[in-house]
DNA sequence: ACTATCCTTCCGAACGTTCGTCAGGATGAT
DNA sequence: ATCATCCTGACGAACGTTCGGAAGGATAGT
């Protein structure tokens, strides 16, 4: 299918240019195709960067839900500790989250109100996701209770953005030792 | 001086629109002059913006530097979290935090090598800046020995880098929220 | 089996617009 | 008279987009 091409080639040169930087006759030339092909496939340059960024988002939100889910039975400190680690593992390889945190930081003009709408409900499900699990350490006490759930989630949210500025700008190995870092405090600052 | 004029401007629209988004027929109206007058302050666009880059990532370290130097006398706890508040303070009102990160963070593709090299320096100046404090904490005994100069260094970076990513998503008030969490689980991870 | 029809996919050509840039001239202050 | 500043005018290149048509495959009618 020539559309999923396009679609890889597509997120790939959004997430390296941005927006404005990417055109669709490098993306065309990249699927080795014209760039009046792409318009068989999409409505225009707006509906291709629209549709990726919704696919992305969902995507995103599966790999929280999926995780989260799939290791409900770990302790709270290895189960936070292992998804920052794996999240770094999973997204050295493919442009997703780059180009979600490029879009939701510095999206395009003429597209603001739709992205940050979708930006704060994305941040909306994250914690939703993550309050329960420090709801449930609470009532475990494994973390202290001087430190609320909302305060820890908020906190964790605040670590995990750490990590994706230095996975942008660093890369994968300076992320690893400033999470280790990240993490050995924040773990100290809430548990019992 | 119109060359401060223009500077000043094209700050405003390089922050918000990035180095592609940002056209200098656009920056020229708001100034007030055509396009082509831009050529008589600068050789090109790229000049222009490099000229800003250099100027706005000594002001950052300047600031880093004029607090450290101004309030070297209080307690590591109200010497960092200060820090962090005033940061958010002082981004709201100018468009040197934007502009700088989005530019470390997603620089065009033909400024890549000297941005990103520009970058690592600023971290490695941030660093340098940092680690003292923490040395004299420690030895003051008011931060505990389990945490290393380095990783509370580290971990104070991401936290700035948290905070950051908040002040450009969400904003001041968010980003109080966010800081005041982040603070309270940091400082009760690194305290003696 | 053959033909006519339709649909999908792609491309050549061109559209109007905007981009950064350059050359040359007008203006005014020193 | 020199100089800096800003202008008009124009340049080629790139941008996203539109249109018309060519190629091919699938389908239906005879």
């Amino acid at each position: 299918m020539t559309a999923t091409r396009i679609r890889e080639v597509a997120l790939k040169h959004f997430a390296k240019n941005g927006y404005e930087g990417a055109s669709l006759a490098d993306i065309a030339a990249e699927v080795g195709i014209k760039k009046q092909s792409i318009y068989t496939h999409f409505k225009g340059k707006d509906e291709l960067f629209l549709d990726l960024f919704e696919k992305v988002q969902a995507k995103e939100l599966n790999f929280v839900a999926d995780y989260l889910q799939r290791h409900k039975h770990r302790s709270i400190d290895q189960l936070l500790y292992g998804f920052l680690i794996q999240y770094i593992d999973c997204y050295e390889q493919d442009d997703n989250a780059k180009f979600f945190l490029r879009t939701v930081f510095f999206p395009p003009s003429h597209l603001y109100e739709v992205i940050v709408k979708q930006g704060y409900y994305h941040l909306e499900k994250l914690e939703t996701m993550l309050i329960p699990v420090f709801d449930q350490a609470l009532a475990d006490g494994l973390i202290t209770p001087d430190v609320s759930r909302d305060t820890g989630t908020a906190a964790f949210l605040a670590v995990m953005d750490g990590m994706f500025v230095e996975l942008l700008f660093g890369g994968a190995e300076l992320s690893l030792i400033r999470i280790e870092a990240s993490w050995l405090v924040y773990w100290r600052g809430i548990k019992k």
